[in-house]
DNA sequence: ACATTATTTAATCATTAAGTTATATATAGC
DNA sequence: GCTATATATAACTTAATGATTAAATAATGT
C-alpha cells in the first residue's frame, strides 16, 4: 500500500491527526475513534505502520505511536503542482469552494452545435 | 466517492497531471495510459467527473476533458497541517526521503526494558 | 440512411479492503 | 505462576474497486 492509498481512509487520517497533537498509545486511539472496534483501530494503525507514517515503541504493556511525517512528504511533492491554481486569490477560492461544495456531478456535456 | 480516495489511484493522478498541462481529448487521454483499455480510463474518467475533478465538453465526436482543481484545495488544506514538518529545512527533509524510502516496515518494537 | 470514429455504459470477474468476533501475545503486579 | 490489562493477529464476511470484453450511443461524412 502507498501512502495515497493510505491516507484515503478518513480513519486513517483522523489517526495521524490525532498524533499530529501529541504521541499516544494504541489505546489512547482506539477510544478516540468510537466508531471502530479496538482490532479495527489496530488494523488501521499497521496499515500506517507499514506505510511509514507512524510507529510504535513499548513502554510497558502499552504502545506509543508517534507520527513519522516523512511520507506525507510525497503528497506535498504532488499537489504542489496544483497549487499554482489558489496560490495566488486563497481566499475567493475557499469561498468558491464552500459555494460549489453541493453541486458535485455536474456532467456538463452542453452538447455540441449540430443541430440547433 | 471523495476526494482523497480519487486520487489514491495512480492512474487518475496521472490523468490529473496530464490536464494540469493542457486540456486533452478523452482519446488523447485513453492514450496516454497504453496500461489500461481505453474502457477502462473512460471509467476512471467518469469517477473524475463525478468527483468534480474534472470537467468535459463535448466537440463533435470527441470529449474535451479540462481540469477543474477546485476540490484539490480539501487535500491542501489537510496536508498544510503537516507542512510544519518540512516547512524549513525542506533539502534535507527530501534527501532524508530519498535515503529512507527503502526500509518501509521498521516495526520498530525496540521492547522494554523487562528482561535484559 | 449507412459506415466510421469517438466515447460511454453494461455485465462480469478477480482482487482488495474493512469491519466483526474470537483468540493470541506480552507485560505487570500480586 | 496466575490474573488482569493492553494490544495485536486470525478467521471470516461483506462491500468496494478495478480490469476486461461486448454492446450502446452519438456525431460525421458520404
Amino acid at each position: 500500500m502507498d501512502v495515497f492509498v493510505a491516507i484515503a481512509e478518513p480513519n486513517r487520517r483522523r489517526l495521524l491527526d490525532l498524533l499530529a497533537e501529541r504521541d499516544r498509545t494504541a489505546g489512547e486511539l482506539a477510544a478516540a475513534l468510537p466508531s471502530l472496534t479496538q482490532p479495527g483501530v489496530s488494523r488501521h494503525l499497521k496499515v500506517l505502520r507499514e506505510v511509514g507514517l507512524v510507529r510504535s515503541t513499548v513502554k510497558a504493556q502499552t504502545r506509543i505511536y508517534s507520527l513519522q511525517p516523512e511520507r506525507l512528504f510525497e503528497l506535498e511533492r504532488w499537489i504542489s503542482r496544483y497549487r499554482q491554481y489558489w496560490g495566488q486569490h486563497l481566499d475567493s477560492f475557499e469561498e468558491h469552494l464552500r459555494n460549489g461544495t453541493a453541486r458535485q456531478n455536474q456532467e456538463s456535456e452542453m452538447s455540441g452545435n449540430s443541430h440547433e
